[in-house]
DNA sequence: TCAAAAGTGTTCAATGTACACCCATGC
DNA sequence: GCATGGGTGTACATTGAACACTTTTGA
């Protein structure tokens, strides 16, 4: 049975060159028709989602390992990734019983004892800011399908990751009052009103318009472009793209607003 | 011998019980003569310094590991304990090789073999505010000495520990400006000077008298008592104790002055 | 009586917030 | 021409920073 070969040849590899007890989880946020997505598996012919997430090889940097499942997931390098808390309780894998997750991953009993699958593991949180219209959602080993789901929809998920989630959106609000947002979540080109209604949505409340474009000018990190973007039954917005230059040194400083 | 017999326990003790390739280091932060101290240990034998750390057990979750080893080396309980950073470089610790590393510790080649005590460990960094003056400084198997460090005179550390140091402080500077400080640092009783002396400290700036009494009291986490601190050639002070209830809900609700 | 440090309040600057008018575009 | 939404500027409120005088204490 080829499932069971392949299976068989994953455990020897994670046997042999990864870290037990050790993993990193990704919260991989995209932003679409006004909406914060987030991107999340379906464990292979079941109804249960979770993050992406991966195992750290021997000699791989933890970031590394974030950074690598990124990209395995969605196709794309060069991309703000960021650690935003270690989850190490015992039970937060517990959710289900050994038996049911074995289950859920049909997976065979002794494969338990081969890796601990469902045993304890510390797990690294990882947020990611991505260009939604450039990512190729791809599924694992273990998954049969890897999408974006809207933040307000997301459903309960297995082990602890709906927390992961909450952390990892809180953690995104508290640095957008101090770190510029939008290099990855944008296209190249954007309107004023593209940018705030990516601010809207990570912080689920509307802004001031007038306010929200003195703020985001005076930060020095937009380029006002000559082109417009047409379209619409109003007036034609300006578009921008970012100075990527000040917006990494932005990035660096921590230098815009702080609260 | 004594130490080879005690030292081939531990071995055993660790391997059976303990995660491997995880760890926890701790920051602890003390405050005296209006100087912000660190604990550090020595290496057995050596001048070599570091900071403590410790293992999971593995049915253990990471805080309380983090939470037992504190208590370990300082005889405290309830203390304010954070989560700040995990460190997962796969070189952070070869700031020696293995073999200078081994005859630090003054252990036999074949420990190597046992416990990946100079192996890749991916080690999460907690912070800890304690109090200087009930603190009983306690070293471990390992190490010869445990005692405070002035925060500007700290050594070259063992493995990437003065980094550690400086996220901490980064951390804890800039929780400084959204969360409540002192609980754990200063005395029951203290006064508004006491307080400032504690921010300026930690901040590394001096702060406007005036200003920051009223600030302070306008978080509301300050309860004004009537007896005066006497002694100094001059006014004296009043003395100040938390407000427990508001101190707590000002923690858990970030509410303080963002920024 | 004097030096040292604490108690208190006011003024000014900067920053953030609220708000209004005019303009371009597509239907 | 009219509804929709974008471009811009001004007034007000709140916050933070700068600053001075008086009071108490021990030597």
């Amino acid at each position: 049975m080829e499932y069971q070969d392949k299976l068989a040849r994953l455990i020897t590899e994670l046997k042999n060159n990864y870290l037990p007890f050790v993993s990193i989880d990704l919260v991989i946020f995209g932003f679409h028709d006004g909406q914060l997505k987030v991107l999340l598996l379906r464990w292979k012919g079941t109804d249960d989602w979770c993050l992406p997430g991966g195992r750290v090889r021997h000699e791989e940097n933890l970031d590394d390992a974030a950074y690598r499942s990124l990209q395995q997931r969605t196709g794309l390098s060069e991309i703000f990734l960021q650690q935003f808390h270690t989850f190490g309780d015992v039970m937060r894998h517990t959710h289900f019983s050994q038996e049911e997750t074995m289950h859920k991953l049909g997976l065979p009993h002794k494969a338990l004892k081969e890796f601990e699958f469902t045993s304890r593991v510390v797990s690294t949180g990882y947020y990611a800011l991505v260009d939604f219209a450039n990512t190729t959602p791809t599924p694992d080993f273990f998954t049969d399908e890897c999408r974006w789901w809207d933040i307000t929809q997301v459903p309960p998920l297995l082990f602890d990751h709906n927390a992961m989630i909450t952390l990892a959106l809180k953690t995104l609000r508290r640095q957008l009052s101090y770190q510029p947002i939008g290099y990855n979540l944008l296209p190249e080109k954007f309107t004023m009103p593209d940018l705030q209604q990516l601010y809207e949505t990570i912080l689920g409340q509307s802004l001031d318009r007038r306010n929200f474009q003195k703020r985001m000018l005076a930060y020095n990190i937009l380029e006002r472009l000559d082109e417009r973007k047409t379209g619409g039954a109003h007036k034609s917005p300006y578009l921008y793209q970012f100075n990527k230059e000040n917006y990494e040194k932005a990035l660096a400083s921590e230098s815009l607003q702080v609260g």
